[in-house]
DNA sequence: TTAATTTGTTAGTCATAGCTAACTTTTTTA
DNA sequence: TAAAAAAGTTAGCTATGACTAACAAATTAA
């Protein structure tokens, strides 16, 4: 093993790019990520990122060429999942310790995951008794950063009649969040499908004895395990 | 009531200023604080303390003429006493529910103090059952910022004969800490004073059947109740 | 296949927060 | 009370990580 003994000697704004690198590549696993895009996403300018990453390509984390796409080494991933384990273990701990629920809990992970301190998050880790799966669903990674990547597929991929159950949510906005729990939708909920209208690909769902018309949009940020 | 609704958007810099300040004016309550002092404390130039301190007073947490000492406003020490409120609470959470040592907590929560969000102090104080003091026996401030300061004598002040109770330590510094833990001291130990040294104000104590010379320096820094 | 558009890069600026070196004011003490 | 020491201030530098504006390369479309 090159066990390069991480000193994690990184400021703030570096841990961010590598996590939104991370998180780009994941997220769509057959594009590239490129500069423009990580801009977006970190929404600050490309001048920015194409500064940052001319430095964690110095220090070893990130590779590309010039006017080539964006790629991590084995020591960026690295980084970029024990934030994730870190991101995803104070969310549980806010969720069911803290009674915050979870369109609040983003922001407060987004600072607690910086914390440096290897016995803090291994000992919060224990502390909630090693939980699998943060509280929208998402994997944790164990402390030698391994976990396993569930293949998600979207509410919006199935077709009428098909029943499912809700395993996660995409975290990445606070107002599909707060309406996902407004209408009642949790994690574990049974959902039917009973129809899919053609016009706008909107799709009428059934839960808990509740019958909803959830637009596509709010369907691809549902994810689901199907069930019939 | 003149509540400009402090929205805390001070950089953890700030923070770490006022902080310091808070500390100094109220450790030696006797002695304004100078700048050089307050470098001295934390540790970066005179020069950058001035600068600094300027800005502070800018923003109007700090009042000083020019070569003159320093003194905080009244949100100046608001900003401080819910900085201490959130190093306590974190320290004293570390100690009860994550193993951590009275050494180990410091540096953690001296990161921890700095996360922005009302809720999750609040919370967390009312996930401990709101505890009254830190895992060192300092008092720990309300929602409100509002604490007791209990006068702290030293075990240094006792005389021959005098039977006391272990109050608080000073957790400046982690081989302090250590040292106490180690030779067995704990909250509430009841210390009874054999013999103190004229020649050097070493002290001989006894506490749980063991019997133990300290120095006048380590007696300095134990804080204790007087019980005979 | 050339022109337009998108993407990536560079140069130069700004704010924060540190630093050293030089200087001024205040305090101490001889 | 004058000289020395200590304390406080200022000027000017550095690194980080933003920014805009201008430019170059690559990709897409006409």
């Amino acid at each position: 093993m090159t066990n390069k003994l991480n000193l994690n000697n990184l400021t703030k704004s570096e841990e961010d790019y590598l996590k939104a690198i991370f998180q780009l590549l994941i997220e769509d696993a057959s594009v590239k990520v490129g500069n423009n895009q990580l801009a977006d996403y970190l929404k600050v300018s490309p001048a920015s990122t194409n500064n940052m990453i001319k430095k964690l390509k110095a220090k070893g984390y990130v590779v590309s060429e010039k006017y080539g796409k964006l790629d991590l080494t084995e020591g960026g991933k690295s980084v970029a999942v024990r934030l994730i384990r870190k991101h995803r273990l104070w969310e549980t701990f806010l969720c069911n310790y803290l009674n915050f629920t979870w369109d609040e809990v983003h922001d407060v992970a987004e600072q607690l995951e910086h914390i440096k301190s290897r016995k803090l998050i291994d000992e919060l880790d224990r502390f909630m008794d090693f939980p699998k799966k943060d509280p929208h669903g998402e994997m944790i990674p164990n402390a030698n950063g391994e976990y396993s990547i569930v293949p998600k597929i979207t509410l919006s991929s199935l077709s009428e009649g098909d029943v499912c159950q809700l395993v996660a949510v995409n975290d990445g906005s606070v107002h599909f969040l707060k309406y996902v729990s407004e209408i009642g939708l949790a994690l574990s909920s049974e959902i039917k499908i009973l129809e899919v209208r053609e016009f706008d690909k909107s799709i009428r769902i059934k839960f808990d004895n509740t019958i909803e018309t959830v637009t596509r949009k709010f369907a691809d940020n549902v994810f689901v395990n199907k069930v019939v």
